[in-house]
DNA sequence: TATTTGAGTAACCACTTGGTTATATATTAT
DNA sequence: ATAATATATAACCAAGTGGTTACTCAAATA
């Protein structure tokens, strides 16, 4: 649990897709996550860890409460790299096509 | 090696990804593919498998050679979970997001 | 001050992952 | 027919993953 540590990684595991979804509407602090999930909070704190680690959540801490918030742009990588793959799903490529290359 | 295969897991990691980009382009046989990597036929296979278990990938035999195909609408899956949280790396949010709504 | 609460860490565990080498099978070439 | 080639599979292995329980520490509360 120490190496490789990238979006795509951090992704690929459901319950940390899943507490992205949670903070991303609102700041959570460890123990509101925790309690959506059938699993202890050493574990969870660890998918914190790791998000945190990749840049995908930030750590805001208000007394003993630690806020987890939402900082998703490191996600936009990985949509790139998705994205340009977009011509095998979708026939309307040629305007989003335009959009993202206008991004930048 | 037999469990969760899901497109999130299979693009997780780098080699799968680089297989990806590889076939995308043109329909390639396993000893092309493995050719660009500095692991052996064996560990491509496997690298194949996965990406054909989770239908990104298509294997077309012609004689001895198994040539894979990029087949990569499964991703699309991945893509909409990612572009829900576009608004946090991109200002230029409502036409894209109209244009996204509009493909399903 | 003593106790409870929120969070982090250490040590551990079973399973998965990504790799290896050796072997088997089918197809092509000599 | 024999040899070479492309691939798959089996058996194995070290390291990583996701989880646990037990413990510590800091902050809030009784």
């Amino acid at each position: 649990m120490e190496t490789r540590r990238d979006v795509f990684q951090a992704i690929a595991d459901p319950t940390r897709r899943a507490i992205i979804q949670m903070i991303a509407k609102e700041p959570l602090n460890l123990k509101s996550v925790a309690g959506h999930f059938p699993v202890s909070r050493p574990a969870i704190s660890k998918h914190i860890r790791i998000l945190t680690e990749c840049g995908l959540i930030t750590i805001h801490k208000q007394g003993r409460d630690h806020y987890c918030n939402a900082n998703l742009s490191s996600l936009r990588e990985a949509s790139e790299w998705i994205n340009q793959y977009r011509k095998f799903w979708n026939d309307k490529l040629d305007a989003l096509e335009n959009l993202l290359n206008n991004d930048h």
